[in-house]
DNA sequence: GAGGTGACGACCC
DNA sequence: TGGGTCGCCACCT
């Protein structure tokens, strides 16, 4: 009651915090949720992340890889448009320089 | 009410 | 080193 707070509802607080122009991984997030073996979930919080309240800036989430999985999902080149827009470099649906603007919130939320 | 699926990742053999 | 399988939670049929 009150406030049913999920592993998925912790999910998008935690990409709410993604600042612009930097990613992170499905397995990042589950992995500072406490539960690295739970990224499928976070994956499916993205894929409802569409409908959540506020929105979740689901195209700053990409895979282990730092591909933008996800792209399909947003209907089009839309995923990508948002990276680019923010001054993330995509490239064949992969984030450049990923490993730079990686944001692990295991880090940047690390108090 | 129960079973299967899913934007992933790690572990096992 | 590489391929295959399991796990996890929520949502859909």
């Amino acid at each position: 009651m009150a406030q049913d707070y999920n592993f998925f509802d912790n999910v998008y607080d935690v990409v709410r915090q993604v600042p612009a122009g930097r990613v992170t991984s499905y397995g990042a997030i589950a992995a500072y949720l406490g539960a690295k073996r739970s990224s499928r979930v976070v994956g499916y919080a993205m894929q409802v992340a569409g409908t959540a309240n506020p929105p979740v800036p689901a195209h700053r989430v990409v895979n282990r890889q730092g591909l933008l999985t996800g792209k399909f999902h947003f209907g089009g080149n839309t995923m990508q448009q948002l990276l680019e827009n923010e001054g993330v470099q995509v490239e064949e649906n992969q984030v450049q320089n990923f490993k730079e603007i990686f944001w692990d919130p295991a880090i940047e939320l690390a108090l």
